[in-house]
Formats: structure tokens, sequence, C-alpha cells
DNA sequence: AACGAAATTTATACACATTATTAAATTATA
DNA sequence: TATAATTTAATAATGTGTATAAATTTCGTT
């Protein structure tokens, strides 16, 4: 597990001053397996914090995906989520429980997409839908 | 070129009436190049329809992706887009110019994906960001 | 420690894509 | 032609995310 002094650092690398709020956020983020959208962080953070605004949530996951520190996930047309996972994964969402998923994926599938010459790749995603085995189950 | 009456018939075998407005919405994402949004849709169609409501757009385009006809993008996190493109490919979106580009792939890609058995696969979409070759000449 | 500039956070209001609702119009069927 | 079912349309509502501007905090400098 990653300690808050080395996410501090991280953030100071990334040329991001590590303010009280964003180190919460950064951490929250990088803790979690679960997708966690501006919502659900502004919810977990309130209290810890004392006080927080939404507006700094969306600011400063704003700033991580700029910065490249996490990504936006767009798997789920209906909000945004972040992701702070750093190896490179795929993701399901299942279209009955709406779970989001991480997947192990091997790394060269990027090769696979021709035509790439002349372009500056900085994020790639692949997404995955259809039913998880829980829900395909039933 | 597909004629009107293949993707007339088209709809009738995924169990959909071909009404006017959606063989019109049907004809227009299967033709189009451009990823169109649902607003594109509606501006394009309004008047060759004499009457169009964005609703019916909306409800339409809907009614396309959960039958498969069509796929949904969520490659950009402020707006969907609808493509018609049968084929598998992938998708490039500029950070500068905001342009979305199709890329050829070769079908493999997914079996680089570990971890899948007892998931069912409905769609499949790799997005990939960064700086397209007139953004990035510049 | 105190000051002041710069950066950060906050509250409020706003923008805008999409959906809900419900009524009107069209189409199928008897 | 009458009736029911489907489809379309107009309007209002929802909700995620953003812009703005004021308040607070941070941090280097005295």
């Amino acid at each position: 597990m990653v300690s808050r002094a080395e996410l501090k650092e991280e953030l100071i690398n990334a040329g991001i001053r590590p303010s009280v709020q964003r180190l919460a956020i950064f951490e929250y983020v990088r803790k979690s397996c679960q997708h966690p959208t501006a919502e659900v962080v502004y919810e977990a953070l309130c209290d810890e914090l004392g006080s927080l605004s939404l507006t700094t949530v969306y600011n400063t996951l704003k700033l991580f995906v700029d910065a490249g520190l996490i990504s936006m996930l767009t798997i789920d047309d209906t909000f945004r989520c972040f992701d702070g996972n750093r190896c490179d994964h795929a993701h399901f969402r299942c279209n009955n429980c709406g779970k989001i998923m991480d997947l192990q994926m091997k790394k060269e599938f990027i090769s696979l997409v021709e035509g790439l010459d002349g372009y500056e790749i900085t994020d790639a995603q692949l997404y995955l839908k259809g039913l998880c085995p829980d829900c395909k189950k039933k």
C-alpha cells in the first residue's frame, strides 16, 4: 500500500501543490477499486475534511487527469468516473447491474491498431459491455 | 452503397417498424462517416422530413443501439455520438481539434483481454486520444 | 512573526445534453 | 369505418458538469 508521503511526493513531482483537499482526493481515488464518480469522492471525503466543495472535487480530478496521474472513464454514458489504477487494463460494464470491473490485458493490444503513423497517443481505453458472470447466471 | 430498400429490410428484420422518420435516421447514420450526434442528425433531417422532433431522434437512436444496428460512442465525455459503420474499428479523438476518426484494427485484439470466462460481451470499443497528425505538426 | 501576492477553495448561479411526461397524430387491424 | 396500438411531437424537468467571483489559505519576503 502506498503511503501518504509517497502520494504527496507524486503530486509535487507532477508540479501540483499538495493541498489538504488534493491529497485527500488523490489518496481516495488511488486506493479505491470502485471507479468512483466526483459525487462519490465528495460524499466520502466531506466528513473527513470538515468542509469540501463539489466544485473542488471536479476541478481537482480534472487536474489529476490532465497531469496523467489518474484516468477518466466514460464507459457509462450517463456519468464520468475515475480510475487510480496505473496498470494497463481494460474495463467491463455490466448492462444489467451496472458494475464496472477491471480486466487484465496484454500490453501488445495497441499494436493491433493500424495507421497510427503521425498520431501521438496519450490515452487508450478499451471498454467492454455485456453481462457479468453473476447476472448471466440468473 | 446500400439502398433504401435494403435498409428498410434490415429494420424489419430487427423487429422495428420502418416509419419515415426511422428510415431517414437509419439511412443518415449508416451513410455518415462523421459520427453524428443526435443534434446533428436532427439538423440534417429537419428540412427533408418537413417536421421532426429532437425527442424522436434521441428515442430512435437508442432504439437502434439497443437492437445492435448502430453503436454509440462515448469517446468524448461531453456528448454521445453514433456510428453506423459495421466493421470492427477503433476510434481516435484529437485533444486539440476534437475530430473523431476511425482506425483500422485487427480482429484478434479481444483475445488479449484475460479473465473473460463467464462474461457475455455484446459491445467492445477501443478509444484512443492524443494529437492527430495535423495538430501534431503545428 | 507579519505582510502581501499568488494560488486554492468555496458558494452560487448557469449551461446544456438527455429524459420524462403527456397529448396528438399516424398506422394497423377488425 | 371504427377501434386499438404504435409512433411522433411539444414542453417541461432532470442532473452532471462548468463559469464566475468572492473568500480563504499558502508561501516567500521582510
